[in-house]
DNA sequence: GTCTTTTATAAGACTGATTCTCGAATATAT
DNA sequence: ATATATTCGAGAATCAGTCTTATAAAAGAC
């Protein structure tokens, strides 16, 4: 059995700092959008996450640092985001949505939830990626993402 | 590159007919639940399903075939049957959240959904399960459940 | 710069799914 | 049949997400 480069909690940042925020303002003006306080705002945030954010999160934390976006703005640029392909909507249980910034290669991961302590852990399979990529070729269906998630006990519930 | 089994659109029932809710009610009774009419019916209802229902379509199915189950009933039941592992929630996309039956091997599947029109399609992929239980051993986690969403351009959408 | 036009934003009303509450109904044990 | 614990139903309450509309800010013209 072959041994895929496998990342558990905490997704490497730190190198292209602002790299993502750069290229999605980049893209979001090419879309032909123009640049407004919210959108800004908002970008710079999700920038710095390393997991997704629901759009009350993504609201609460900026209102917490005085730049405060109305629910209904969240909502437009997170959709005008996710049309651009620069979030992805990630669904984990408990009915609420999150966003998550794209990142090309490195940052690309999915999910597993501790059903009992609610923790959301990312994580990275490269076997399971050409599983996907296999897969999609043969569909008569065009794939554009995708989403995993994984349920059970995170390490520290399923000792207890 | 090896084929694995692929089925599209349609999942088997037949074989063992009313397998799935005579197991969920032997579950239920291990686990300590009394019967009751509520959950009776929404189990009968639940093993017919091929694909995945949300709370809203259970309640509405439930009245048309005049067996009448109340929304916060339904919301209960679900949440039982969740957690003996008896159904699964799927949630994609539109903020509604799904429930399906867990079924052992057939039956199992995952699900693509159609960003333009909405459509949801189970498929399955022995070459993805693979994968995840490939994945799922080397995780420090305990994995129990795994769930997929593809998300594109159904057929019929990717051709206009 | 100033004006005009277009686009973005804020505030809050609104919708619809999900949760909660609590009294009524039902199942089980005796 | 009675007692007791569980399940169920009806609707109120909550909360994520959507929609509307007036205001503010940006881009472009002059």
């Amino acid at each position: 059995m072959t041994m895929h480069a496998l990342t558990l909690n905490g997704v490497n940042v730190g190198a292209d700092e602002h790299a993502w925020a750069a290229s999605a303002a980049r893209a979001l003006s090419d879309a032909g959008y123009r640049r407004g306080g919210a959108r800004r705002a908002i970008l710079e945030l999700l920038d710095e996450q390393a997991c997704a954010l629901s759009a009350v999160e993504i609201e609460r934390a900026l209102s917490d640092r005085q730049r405060e976006v109305s629910r209904a703005s969240v909502y437009r640029v997170m959709e005008e985001l996710e049309e651009i392909g620069l979030v992805q909507r990630v669904e984990i249980g408990q009915g609420i949505v999150r966003y998550e910034p794209v990142r090309q290669g490195h940052g690309h991961h999915h999910h597993l939830v501790c059903d009992r302590c609610g923790r959301l852990e990312p994580f990275t399979d490269e076997g399971l990626e050409r599983a996907i990529r296999r897969l999609s070729e043969r569909l008569p269906a065009q794939v554009s993402e995708h989403e995993i998630v994984l349920h059970g006990a995170c390490e520290d519930c399923a000792e207890s």
